[in-house]
RNA sequence: GGGCCUGUAGCUCAAUUGGUCAGAGCAGAGCGCUCAUAACGCUUUGGUUGGGGGUUCAAGUCCCUCCGGGCCUACCA
């Protein structure tokens, strides 16, 4: 048994997240923890809301409530979303917590005093209508290069220019419009991350078996240009971490906060510990999974994220660690995921365009989400949302294959045997070529797990439901039930054991559905299958068992064609 | 502008990292079965691997070039 560690890269808390945030994070990390736990493995597996910067301000002033009221209102919704989606959080935790502050304002006063922070004078655009400072891509005005009249600070949306706010002519606020804006000096801390550019390379260069959607993004940071860049992790804002060292005030820096990105993924430590909170117990108990000096020597820390995040997490996160100078666990593996767009472009938020987490659940169950997501899930390049190409997956993978599999089973022997595992006949080469075929099939799904290669995994998912039909077509049963029904019972008993089996294999992936078919089965639970012939015969003659309802219903060409209708923007 | 990724069957993706006739699922066609959600099984059509050039005994894989798609470029997160 190992103890793994796994995290999923934090939701951001400005508003209901589209699939896209689903897909490249937390969907394929709980099929993970799922999979080792039901392995036996020791998982502690952490999410959290990313709460603090600019966007969270906004988004709480647009909807009328102070940004703290905001943000627990929109914890307890992305909560109840995750919760939907069976995101099997071992904590769920929020970056705004006290834990976080605590250990976000210590991680700041070690690399102080490691020598690896430095002040920086800037000249900032302030806003006076609005109270507090610009971030570039919120000023807005005409670009000097284009003409275009809605430039951003950062860059030119029209000619892709890059550009400083102060280029921009008749400079306006984005948040209120507002022109009366100025140019102030405003001090920061730097993190010196360029002192640690040659640790963290040969880091980075050390982990040979990183995606190279990891590892190239990575070194592309750490040798463009003059090299690894300093980074200022504070800003002028009011909702967030105050800048302390430690406990004690950091002079010159009152009324600032830090960088959410220097914050947020310090809440995943944060996080683990607001779950030992959560349950009761010391911090022995999460420092066994961070620190290496107290029992986490023997972690492996595998993290999920979209590539967006990959920088962050593979630079300035490990620098933040790395230069605390303390044993604090770095992460062992990087799995990272390109993006989903939707039907033939990007998913939207302002746009309204794509489906929202919640909407998908009200039109259908998780599973549904949960497998095509998965087995379609962007692990090589980008991949693409369309209604046409869902309901074909879902409809063939989960109705036709796996759901017709358990209705034609434990329909045929409710209508013959009655609704208990029959008893009579003997398995013949028949079932032992199925036990052949499945152990092979099990050790390349568990080797695609392992290796955290989703698309592979439900590929051999699916494979091994298709070994249940071909199996009963071969055997069929209602034949052999006119001549010799002892041999029919058999069969039919070797198919209802295949239905545990599936469910336990295919929990990771279906949980919701898993549990339905155990619950069928009269079972609680079910261990995963070290040797699939004693898998194959646990369910013993005699046993009762529940017909159960359609396990997936198909999704209708009409039903598809209103939602392509009403999800094609303008929420 | 710079960097990175990507282009394989109508669609979605594979191809042990240079090594048998480039494979699978879906869709299409034919046959079979009748237990089942008109479901399942078997067989089968379909590719000059975006175009062109090069290296090599051997190229989907490496190099050059052109064309298309995408991402990043450090104060959105």
């Amino acid at each position: 048994m190992s103890r793994i560690l796994i995290t999923s890269a934090l939701p951001y808390i400005n508003g209901i997240k589209h699939l896209g945030n689903l897909v490249g994070s937390q969907l394929p990390s709980d099929v993970y923890a799922r999979y080792m736990r039901a392995r036996g493995h020791e998982v502690m597996y952490i999410c959290a809301t990313d709460e603090h910067g600019t966007p969270a301000e906004i988004a709480a002033a647009k909807a009328g409530k102070p940004v703290a009221e905001y943000c627990a209102e929109m914890w307890q919704t992305q909560k109840a979303i995750a919760d939907g989606f069976g995101l099997s959080f071992d904590h769920f935790g929020r970056s705004s917590s006290r834990r976080n502050h605590r250990l976000t304002q210590h991680f700041a006063a070690r690399l102080d005093a490691a020598g690896l922070i430095r002040e920086v004078s800037e000249k900032m655009i302030y806003s006076n209508a609005d109270g507090r400072f610009l971030p570039d891509r919120y000023v807005e005005g005409t670009c000097p290069n284009c003409g275009y009249d809605s430039a951003r600070g950062d860059q030119c949306e029209n000619c892709t220019k890059q550009l400083d706010p102060t280029d921009l002519i008749d400079p306006r606020s984005a948040i209120s419009g507002s022109t009366d804006l100025e140019v102030r000096e405003t001090k920061h801390l730097f993190l010196c991350q360029s002192v640690l550019a040659g640790q963290l390379e040969a880091w980075i260069d050390s982990k040979t078996d990183w995606p190279l959607l990891t590892t190239s993004i990575a070194k592309k940071w750490l040798r463009d240009g003059d090299g690894l860049q300093d980074r200022g992790i504070t800003r002028d804002l009011d909702w967030g971490i105050p800048v302390q060292k430690g406990d004690a005030p950091w002079p010159g820096m009152e009324g600032k906060v830090f960088y959410v990105w220097f914050d947020a993924p310090i809440e995943y430590i944060a996080a683990t510990a607001e779950w030992a909170d959560a349950t009761g117990q010391d911090d022995g108990a999460w420092e066994r999974w961070w620190r290496t000096d107290k029992g986490a020597g023997d972690v492996r820390y595998v993290q999920f994220m979209g590539k967006d995040n990959v920088p962050f997490h593979t630079l300035s996160f490990p620098a933040t660690i790395i230069g605390s100078g303390e044993p604090w666990k770095l992460v062992d593996y990087i799995k990272s995921f390109n993006y989903l767009n939707y039907q033939g472009g990007q998913f939207s938020t302002s746009k309204g365009r794509g489906v929202f987490q919640d909407q998908a659940l009200e039109i259908l169950p998780a599973d549904y989400w949960r497998w095509w997501l998965m087995s379609n899930v962007p692990e090589s390049s980008d991949s693409e949302f369309t209604w046409e190409n869902f309901q074909a997956g879902v409809n063939k993978d989960l109705a036709d294959v796996l759901g017709n599999f358990v209705s034609r089973v434990t329909k045929f022997c409710r209508s013959r045997f009655g609704e208990q595992v029959p008893e009579g006949g003997d398995w013949t080469e028949a079932e032992r070529m199925v036990v052949a075929g499945l152990t092979t099939r099990l050790a390349a799904y568990q080797a695609a797990l392992d290796a955290m290669e989703m698309r592979k995994a439900a590929a051999e998912l699916r494979a091994i439901w298709v070994e249940g039909n071909e199996y009963l077509q071969a055997a069929a049963p209602w034949a052999a039930f006119k001549t010799d029904p002892g041999r029919a019972a058999a069969v039919v008993r070797f198919a209802l054991n295949l239905i545990r089996f599936y469910a336990v294999l295919s929990a990771p992936f279906i949980p919701h559905a898993a549990a339905q078919m155990l619950q069928a089965l009269g079972l609680d639970a079910a261990d995963w299958p070290e040797d699939v012939e004693a898998a194959l015969s646990a369910l013993p003659a005699g046993h009762g068992f529940a017909t159960p309802d359609v396990l997936f219903a198909k999704i209708t060409d009409e039903q598809r064609e209103a939602w392509a209708a009403r999800f094609a923007g303008g929420r």
